[in-house]
DNA sequence: CGGTCGACCTGT
DNA sequence: ACAGGTCGACCG
């Protein structure tokens, strides 16, 4: 507290003296200490307040960058010193997520609405033992190549370690787009942190992160997301005579360590509240939100995929993917080699694709020997 | 779904 | 010869 007051004292007579020609020292201690809202509030017409704002304000005053950035399906605030987003946040509904937009098609860029200098690079990531990681995800956006593309600008992309960003993260990205199914609105907003460090011996709590690339790039310690899911109508609720159904709204948040997290771990283990998320963001999250909010573990279960789901459900996009027959046995014979047997979704995609690149190979070269059908 | 990397082609 | 971009193989 004591530092706290010197600086006060620091700043009041420095300004004391820069002010000097006009206002009274008391005038400008005043508006140092009003309240943040209040001084924001232009128009105010009293006189020497204004006079003294526009004086320390005659060559600008500092600007952030963290003003609120929208874009095709996801907005973001974006922090210029760690050259990554402060926050992204998006609306999900079950429509939205059909579509055929692919990721092949798009490429990580630096955002241009980004200064230059305050962007981060592909440079950056590259090499650096850290994958770019995602905020607002692609796989949220295959309505449309344009906002899918969007995600891929720097400005939505934290440095991810590999095996969180494929695997415990992917799963939570997952079971938010699961979350459309069973609610009509799904909110999410995502972000990195960087919380102090456990321990430390002597009890003191330090804040270090490592930096990446000649833009020094800082790689969070956590990721964080906070899921909103809303009904208009319980859907859960069969009395038809319940006319005071009143929409159903819920509310998890989530900090994850980014590092690696197996499957042994529910993702409720990383469940915090809201009011704790926010603290250790410094973000008020949905702050139109009334509150309390009932909590979506409690209504939904929060279960992510397990491991055996999740590897039919990779298996299912290699197998979509495979481009020759070779490797179209090689995924399926990998999947018994784990002891998982293929679901019927599965199988009928393995026929089908069989039938696919057999037909093909016949075209390409009809006297071979799978020929002569 | 989430990513990386290297071979290869292109332009100056 | 070398920077830069595309494409396909690869991994969890």
């Amino acid at each position: 507290m004591a530092a706290r007051v010197k600086l006060f004292g620091f700043v009041g007579g420095f300004v004391c003296g820069a002010a000097v020609s006009t206002g009274s020292c008391l005038t400008v201690l005043k508006l140092y200490r009003l309240d943040p809202e209040e001084q924001s509030t232009p128009g105010r017409e009293d006189g020497a307040d204004n006079e003294v704002q526009q004086l320390i304000g005659r060559f600008g005053l500092p600007e952030t960058g963290a003003e609120v950035r929208y874009y095709a399906n996801h907005a973001l605030s974006y922090d210029q010193a760690r050259k990554t987003p402060r926050w992204v946040a998006e609306h999900l509904t079950n429509h939205k997520l059909r579509g055929k937009a692919n990721r092949k098609h798009c490429k990580f860029r630096a955002d241009p609405a980004i200064p230059a200098c305050f962007s981060a690079g592909n440079e950056d990531y590259l090499g650096s033992g850290w994958s770019r990681g995602h905020m607002a995800p692609a796989g949220d956006n295959k309505q449309s190549e344009q906002s899918m593309a969007e995600t891929f600008y720097l400005s939505n992309i934290i440095p991810q370690n590999y095996e969180n960003n494929a695997g415990f993260w992917n799963r939570l990205e997952m079971y938010c787009r699961e979350l459309t199914q069973r609610f009509q609105d799904v909110w999410v907003v995502s972000g990195p942190l960087v919380l102090p460090r456990e321990e430390e011996e002597d009890g003191r709590k330090m804040v270090s992160y490592q930096v990446i690339g000649k833009d020094a790039v800082a790689v969070p310690t956590h990721l964080f997301k906070a899921v909103l899911v809303q009904n208009s109508t319980d859907v859960n609720n069969d009395n038809d005579n319940d006319q005071s159904a009143a929409p159903v709204l819920a509310l998890g948040a989530f900090v994850v360590p980014n590092r690696p997290i197996g499957f042994e771990r529910p993702l409720t283990d990383f469940q915090v509240s809201l009011p704790e998320l926010e603290r250790a963001s410094g973000l008020r999250l949905y702050p139109g939100l009334p509150r309390p909010t009932a909590d979506l573990c409690e209504l939904d279960g929060c279960q992510l995929m397990g491991f055996k789901e999740f590897t039919l459900y990779l298996t299912g996009r290699k197998v979509s993917g495979a481009r020759s027959l070779v490797k179209l046995e090689q995924f399926m014979s990998e999947l018994s080699q784990q002891e998982i047997q293929p679901d019927d979704y599965l199988n009928d995609l393995y026929l089908q694709k069989k039938k696919e690149l057999l037909l093909r190979a016949n075209r390409e070269q009809p006297e071979g020997k799978t020929g002569a059908g």
